[in-house]
RNA sequence: UGGGCUGUGGUGCAAUCGGUAGCACGUCUGACUCUGGAUCAGAAGGUUCUAGGUUCGAGUCCUAGCAGCCCAGCCA
């Protein structure tokens, strides 16, 4: 099911997408033997992010819902770019996702000696040759969308010289980019890839497989397709950018009189609040403004992962957005609904207090201690209960008193009565406030006859508080995470006159000959072009293992606390406020881009919060929903003597909309 | 003034391939509640890009426009 139609009818079938229905009109037609066979072809140049996971569940799900199968294929043709590394946190990510490929794991490059033998092909059929035209020439060659192209002076090799050439550029007789082998199609054509591409180039570049086998390494273009058909994949599904190579990829496969899958594109994902394309993620990675590939704000699959989601949610997402050819931004907002309905119903409940604020209870014995039961799971009443300990001096959330209450506000309050959740009825009877004026301290009277959150007199309170006990609680730190940039499309730059660096990159293309813009050109220095990749390619890091470990970025975590009242002993601690260090890309040039977007609230640290006991131990990785707050999940930064926590999405807050209406 | 693709409530998708626009998220009400969560009930919100045309009838077909996205890497 990927769309809402008929999603809640049991019974009804649900409406099919395009995809299904094209697949579904060739086995009517009886094509490729009732077979579907499909392929998820990465290129092993960085992280999967979201986006990666819908084609992914697209690829895998379509060949399990027809009974077909699915490869998991490296795309690894260019060896500047690649690294095993992220061949390994592929593979993770999509074993993690939920889905196995069996015994298809395939890399394009084992197919490098089978595309030079057809690249041999191409040149005795006078298909293809050795052209040694530069670089820039070749651009000038190519001429522009509306105007057509020159034929290469070297176009006309003969098949000998070619065989000749060819072969010695193999043999590593000449110096990276000084010959190419291309195509010989057609320099006047409206499709600029039929314009004689490029299949072959020179590259003295030790790839991650092969090693230093070869100096010539073939195009994607003249790759992908063949790589399709060799593996007899049925349904090549890719994104809507590579509808204009398809011509090209059925060139090939004529040609070359092989086995020819049908290629179908579809739109690739875009969420609001969050940037997809490898390259900006790329930047945020290297330029500090997060602390690596799995900082749990982005969209990546290991930070979402680290953060807390669970593939269910991402699986169920990723149904839910649907496929189509329209390029859309799906709302955040309904991610967040995804991993919320999900950790609803299986993450089991404990009690956190982010900003303590302490609570003595005047009337309650001193020494006592009581174990009082609380739910595991209110949604599921196999996951029991456990006891928490209620004692004389506890911690409530800062927020759930207010020594003035406003209107609607029901939480506690100078003389009002609340619930203790599974623990006691409270008043409170008096404020201490510190020197500075801040309440520091509550002095409340509890009512014996509540314990565990009952009045035997039918007595109702508006409010029920989580607490923690303040001698048993364990202490622990915690992240609160925002949306990465704060506005729902990061690149909406309103920087007036010259327009947004982002925003001309974006515009740039349609007459613009100029292909770098300044800031682009700043920030690319190290190579990547301001490309958003393929269906799966994207520039790759510089540094694998760029993946920090705790939030130690320049982009700097907002501070801690809610400036309103003075943590008790000092609880809330302050983010670290480190020197905030300007990108060179920025540096270089002024225009603002999306990075100003950045959201300076996306990470507020919270390092001395209270959790309850039962907490103690709770693996890395492990997800609970502390009452009333949100969706936490234990971060790898944790340590035996303290818990580092990860909100993964906050519980949906009817006060907090109220607050915000005024 | 090259080529390719796409336009349906705020957002993402549907509409049995001509039969009178539906689902989800979001938003707003109300009920219930030992999480202001969850759950339940309900509401608002669309000239289906525009203009013509065919037809008893058009989101679906035809014509002409308009708008948006992609393509001029020896990236994928």
């Amino acid at each position: 099911m990927n769309n809402g139609n008929d999603n809640t009818k049991p019974g009804a079938a649900r409406s099919r997408n395009f995809i299904e229905e094209l697949i579904d009109e060739d086995l009517r037609a009886g094509r490729y033997e009732g077979r579907v066979h499909t392929r998820f072809p990465p290129e092993p140049n960085g992280y999967l992010h979201i986006g990666h996971a819908k084609s992914i569940c697209l690829n895998f799900g379509l060949a399990a819902q027809y009974g077909g199968q699915c490869n998991l294929r490296f795309d690894d043709t260019n060896p500047t770019k690649e690294e095993e590394e992220y061949v390994q946190s592929i593979m993770q990510d999509v074993r993690w996702l939920g889905f196995d490929w069996g015994d298809r794991l395939f890399f394009a490059s084992d197919y490098f000696e089978q595309l030079h033998a057809w690249a041999v092909q191409l040149i005795k059929a006078l298909k293809a040759y050795v052209c040694d035209l530069t670089a820039e020439q070749t651009r000038e060659y190519r001429g522009t969308l509306t105007r057509p192209g020159r034929e290469s002076p070297y176009r006309n090799r003969s098949v000998q010289e070619n065989l000749d050439l060819f072969d010695r550029m193999r043999r590593g007789e000449f110096p990276d980019g000084s010959r190419t082998l291309r195509a010989k199609v057609d320099m006047a054509h409206a499709n600029m890839n039929m314009r004689d591409p490029v299949l072959y180039r020179i590259l003295h570049a030790t790839h991650h497989r092969t090693g230093d086998a070869w100096c010539i390494y073939p195009m994607y273009d003249f790759t992908h397709g063949q790589s399709d058909s060799i593996e007899r994949i049925t349904h090549s599904i890719c994104t809507l950018e590579f509808e204009d190579h398809r011509p090209l990829y059925d060139w090939f496969l004529e040609q070359l009189d092989i086995y020819r899958p049908r290629q179908i594109e579809f739109a690739r994902l875009d969420l609001t609040y969050t940037v997809m394309s490898k390259r900006k993620l790329l930047e945020l990675v290297e330029g500090g403004y997060v602390s690596g590939w799995d900082d749990p704000r982005m969209p990546t699959l290991s930070g979402l992962r680290r953060r807390g989601y669970t593939p269910e949610a991402i699986r169920n997402f990723c149904e839910r957005i649907g496929v189509a050819k329209f390029n859309s931004t799906v709302d955040i907002a309904l991610l967040e609904h995804c991993i919320r309905e999900d950790l609803n119903q299986h993450a089991p409940r404990a009690m956190a207090v982010l900003r303590p604020l302490k609570v003595v209870i005047e009337n309650y014995p001193e020494g006592q201690v009581e174990w009082l039961d609380a739910v595991n799971n209110p949604e599921e009443p196999a996951a029991g209960t456990r006891k928490v300990p209620f004692s004389r001096v506890l911690y409530l959330e800062q927020d759930d008193f207010r020594e003035e209450p406003p209107p609607k506000y029901y939480r506690l309050s100078p003389g009002r009565e609340v619930r203790l959740r599974y623990g006691y009825f409270i008043t409170c009877t008096s404020v201490v406030k510190s020197a500075a004026g801040e309440v520091v301290e509550l002095r409340c009277t509890y009512d014996p006859a509540t314990r565990g959150g009952d009045a035997p007199d039918g007595r109702k309170v508006k409010a029920t508080l989580h607490w923690v006990s303040a001698e048993h609680a364990l202490s622990a730190e915690a992240r609160l995470y925002d949306h990465l940039f704060s506005k729902p499309d990061p690149s909406e730059v309103a920087s007036p006159g010259a327009g947004g660096a982002d925003q001309s990159r974006d515009r740039e293309g349609a007459g613009g000959v100029s292909h770098d813009a300044t800031v682009d050109a700043a920030c690319q220095r190290q190579g990547p072009r301001p490309s958003d990749g393929g269906e799966a390619g994207y520039e790759r890091a510089t540094a694998p293992g760029a993946g920090g470990s705790g939030p130690s970025h320049r982009f700097q975590p907002v501070e801690g606390g809610s400036g309103s009242s003075q943590p008790a002993d000092g609880a809330v601690s302050r983010g670290t406020q480190a020197s905030s260090s300007v990108p060179s890309c920025l540096r270089a040039s002024e225009p603002r881009d999306y990075k100003s977007n950045l959201n300076p609230h996306s990470l507020e640290v919270v390092s001395t919060c209270f959790v309850e006991p039962s907490l103690r131990g709770a693996a890395v990785g492990s997800r609970y929903q502390f009452e009333r707050l949100g969706y936490f999940c234990v971060d790898p930064d944790s340590s035996p003597e303290r818990l580092v926590f990860n909100r993964t999405v906050t519980l949906k807050d009817a006060w907090a909309k109220i607050e915000k209406k005024g």
